[in-house]
DNA sequence: GCGTTGTAACTGGTATGCCAGTTGGATTCC
DNA sequence: GGAATCCAACTGGCATACCAGTTACAACGC
């Protein structure tokens, strides 16, 4: 049996398919969705993707009320805040259980991404160092072989992803420390020094997240 | 408008039941479900079942085959270190961030809860440590006023649960040590003393972990 | 007796139709 | 003209029927 293809159950492909609208801001926040709508658009019944939006739902993506209507949600002040905390719990944890245990694959790896970053930097390519961001702080949750942590590291970094888009400032100052702070951490991590990595990461966090929270203007649930 | 009975979607009746069942071990680990099955002694038709199924899967706790069935997920080894690694991740960053923050209000419920934890002590009541152990755990982190983390933490405590009553030591050892550390990390908290209730936390979490994986005898996937 | 094969009884996945409830706008009545 | 009202066009939720695929077992052929 070549086993065919793998069935691939519609529901799976309307659940990325809808996260992946919702956190490229295709669909932005406050956009109202239908079932019958999206069902037309993805070519399928509604079922699939009421079963889709349902975990959406349970994901924090979209707020559904019955006999009304689906609605995208953003990430209100305190979303953010929350999010922010759970990060600096979640990543300062990592960095120090990381200090003095990569290996070089996956040292090359970071230095890899570091050095794009450097590149986007350099280009002004405010998109791929954002991608590059992302992935540099999955890729260090990555090393832990964790999946209940790189579950929720993906999700925390797609809601972010939706909100940072919206997020235009021409400053240049934050991306650039933003940078030269990824350089400290993982120089930190290389050295061992878990104390130090954790609090270069905390404060890197922080200031990712005053730079969302300042520019203020913002959504709603 | 009385607004009569919240509309209370089955969908969430048999999401909350099915969850209910399977923590508390009425539905051990490898028991193989049936949608059609679980609709009738839910009172219900498939589709409500189908879509809490599909969000149980999701989180973890069922794992479903396509034209196969329905088989209720146990943890593995590296689930459980894969979860308590998390878990030391979240707590322990809470315990530093409460340090000398407690309120009253605060104080007192930790306070009852741990009076109550030596009550069962000396019944030797276990199934009532169990819970306030667990109880204690989500009180610490919902005094961050988090609901990112809150979240994350019941499932985490769901997931524990549905292993640890099926771990049967009659060694009073831990238990008793256990209510111990409570008290220690709590007084740490009280202290102001963030970085000492963090290695304590981790300490007792880390010794939890041994204490579930020790008696090993273990479940799959 | 053993291996093969065919079939019937399941499984979850999907499509469809209907339902109750909400909403917004046109209409009607003051 | 303004306000209350009614109605039609939606919404998501649920039940049902059907589908494709899997499995286990019985019957058959060797």
């Amino acid at each position: 049996m070549p086993a065919a293809t793998p069935p691939s159950r519609l529901q799976s492909r309307a659940y990325s398919e809808l996260r992946r609208l919702i956190v490229s801001g295709e669909f932005p926040p406050g956009t109202f969705l239908s079932e019958r709508q999206l069902a037309q658009q993805l070519e399928m019944s509604k079922t699939p993707v009421h079963v889709a939006l349902e975990r959406l739902e349970a994901e924090g993506f979209v707020s559904i009320s019955a006999q009304q209507g689906i609605v995208v949600r953003g990430m209100s002040v305190e979303d953010i805040v929350d999010h922010y905390e759970l990060r600096e719990a979640v990543e300062c944890w990592t960095v120090r259980r990381l200090a003095g245990r990569l290996n070089e694959a996956q040292l090359k790896l970071l230095q890899e991404n570091i050095e794009q970053q450097q590149v986007a930097l350099r280009d002004d390519d405010l998109d791929a160092l954002m991608r590059l961001d992302s992935e540099m702080h999955c890729l260090l949750c990555s090393f832990l072989g964790n999946r209940e942590i790189m579950t929720i590291m993906e999700r925390l970094q797609d809601k972010i992803h939706q909100v940072i888009i919206r997020v235009h400032d021409t400053d240049r100052t934050r991306p650039t420390a933003s940078v030269a702070e990824h350089v400290q951490i993982v120089d930190a991590v290389l050295a061992g020094d878990g104390a130090h990595a954790a609090a270069l990461m905390a404060e890197h966090l922080e200031a990712g997240k005053r730079r969302i929270l300042n520019p203020s203007r913002f959504p709603v649930s």
